[in-house]
DNA sequence: CTCGTCTGTGCTATCGATTGCACGAACAAG
DNA sequence: CTTGTTCGTGCAATCGATAGCACAGACGAG
């Protein structure tokens, strides 16, 4: 009674919060004995075992991760850098992460989502947690941030990116998103053809339209017309007002937006132009982004296989993370064709070989 | 020689990153006093702090927050429950609260985003983690990460969600948005009137509806027709195939979708089904959410002031976490009319008093 | 009856950083 | 010259969990 009033609210400590050692002192046992009990190691009696996990049960004990990863050496941290979820594709990608992270048993840290690079201070906090290994997804400059990771040999994937100097990368094949677009439209009939581009610093966009390019030289057909610039809604509609004024004589018959959002904003500016998509113009896109499928649009894209890119990007991180030190890789992945109503195209194959 | 060989590659730790103890080994001095000289203490003596300031940027050393927080007892994270992203609104949503978050100091665990309540092991992580504190944005059923918040003191705030049993809240006065919107639409003549509605389990969509309905009772006209049942596009473009289906006599005159995302949808449908959005039917939504904005909508909604109610959000959670033990609120900000296109409206207010 | 061999636990160092307290030196006052 | 400050550092405990090693008892074999 002298120095201790209340054995119970003494037995928390700080926090509140139960934790080893004071399960350890109501149990009567050493804090490895409740370590190893809740950790099920079978050198612990069944009974110990029962009678411990009864105890933390009761004590609502939550192991603390932020110790643990101090002795372990693994944060369970996933670090996430997002693009702009302006565009639907980031979102959709940012929720399969999550989900798919938590089935192995990761949390996200999620340290930017937006627009512009990613700040100093912001690509710090990866190395300051001490994550486990960085997914970057961000459209440009997170050159930082990957250069960041790659000096504190932090395992570090870029999805829908292809790497620049460092990490390896899970992408969509973009070239051969954008030549198999190319070549429909240009069996559907189509001769001028158009490409709206996103920001040319990110492979994604200029792959695409390369892809796009090169299949359109290929059938002998002069470059087409390149437009865009940023990869958003907003640029494509300015784009699609700007084809819409020109004269159906000279104007393009078929559209590529290098991203779905893109090519929303093309079909957009056209319809309300009084432009009839398909009739006057095709639109095509890249992405498979939910929107792009619903009844205004129904775009014809290529859509990207989002949940494979992440399991396959999560893949790479565990094996970094497993400490084989394997060359940095490349996977690409090849997009799966949705057609929709927003391009005249030719009739499905007849699959006869 | 004869236990280190390397003395500076041995002088690093474990995972090949600098520490204090590293630093202080380097430079010959106590790992208290690089931790003071790093946090600025003005104990330490200007030339020191600068010798271990330049030691420290050599070596990359970077503090490692899991360790800190071990002993100050804060992690430096905040748990993110996100709702369906396939609302733009949560997408739009988060990338303001990792910036403002981040403007802050704090760090978002992302822990769940999607539909559907949120899994038990991902709410535990909420706890492993210690986070600071809790931003809930779900939808639905999250009560269980509500309760779990509660029972371990992890103070909580939702928002855009009204609190059911613990935490505070601030969210925009979905009432008054409602029924600011009723007002409208009766003023402009419309007598025929009807209500989408997202969860009826979720505050936002029943207040809204509520407001609404209260206002066009007030009105001494009959209830609103009453639609909808799920927060989702599909759920809105189905309302209105039924909408455009019914006969220009009894079919509604104008249509509050209680979300964006629903009102897109029923814009949709009415106009696919030759409904002219808004010369036949006037349709108005409540987020303010950006695709609505754009061309194809152009909604007229109330807009949720999202900065500032991530802010307050953010303001409360920062308060508990000082320990004061204010009594739980619940902050409600009055949202912002948007007039587009999509609704026949009464001619802006003269404004003169 | 004694000597291994297991089994089940306890003791203690460790991870990386912070912090209360102690300690030595320099220096001013008495 | 002694005493009392002030200043700058070091020592060691602490946060919560883990793991290597030691150790006590039970038990079968010789």
């Amino acid at each position: 009674m002298k120095e201790s009033s209340l054995p119970v609210a003494l037995d928390m400590p700080r926090g509140g919060r139960a934790t080893v050692a004071s399960l350890a002192r109501r149990a009567g046992v050493a804090t490895s004995t409740v370590s190893r009990a809740l950790r099920n190691d079978p050198r612990i009696s069944p009974e110990m075992r029962e009678r411990i996990a009864a105890l933390a049960l009761e004590a609502g004990y939550t192991p603390n991760v932020l110790a643990r990863s101090l002795v372990g050496g693994q944060s369970g941290l996933i670090g996430l850098v997002l693009g702009p979820v302006e565009n639907p594709f980031y979102a959709e990608l940012m929720q399969k992460a999550v989900a798919q992270a938590a089935a192995r048993g990761w949390r996200l840290l999620l340290l930017h989502a937006g627009p512009g690079p990613i700040e100093d201070a912001t690509a710090e906090a990866l190395l300051q947690y001490r994550v486990d290994g960085c997914l970057i997804t961000s459209a440009e400059l997170s050159s930082r941030a990957a250069a960041i990771c790659a000096a504190n040999k932090v395992p570090l994937v870029m999805i829908n990116r292809v790497a620049w100097e460092h990490g390896s990368a899970v992408s969509c094949d973009n070239h051969a998103a954008g030549a198999l677009l190319a070549d429909l439209l240009l069996r559907a009939g189509h001769r001028r053809l158009a490409v709206v581009s996103g920001n040319a610093r990110t492979s994604t966009s200029t792959e695409r339209a390369e892809g796009f390019a090169r299949q359109v030289a290929a059938a002998g057909l002069p470059p087409p017309l390149a437009l865009g610039g940023d990869n958003s809604h907003a640029t494509g509609y300015q784009v699609g007002r700007e084809i819409a004024a020109m004269s159906p004589g000279t104007r393009p018959e078929a559209v590529l937006g290098v991203s779905d959002i893109l090519a929303m904003g093309v079909m957009d500016a056209l319809r309300e132009a009084g432009i009839g998509v398909p009739e006057a113009v095709s639109v095509v896109g890249i992405d498979g982004i939910g929107p792009a499928r619903r009844p205004p649009y129904e775009l014809t894209t290529v859509a990207q296989p989002l949940e494979c890119m992440i399991e396959r990007g999560l893949d790479l991180l565990q094996e970094r993370m497993r400490g084989r030190p394997r060359a940095e890789e490349v996977v690409l992945l090849r997009g799966r064709l949705i057609r929709g109503r927003s391009a005249r195209l030719p009739a499905e194959k007849p699959d006869r070989t």
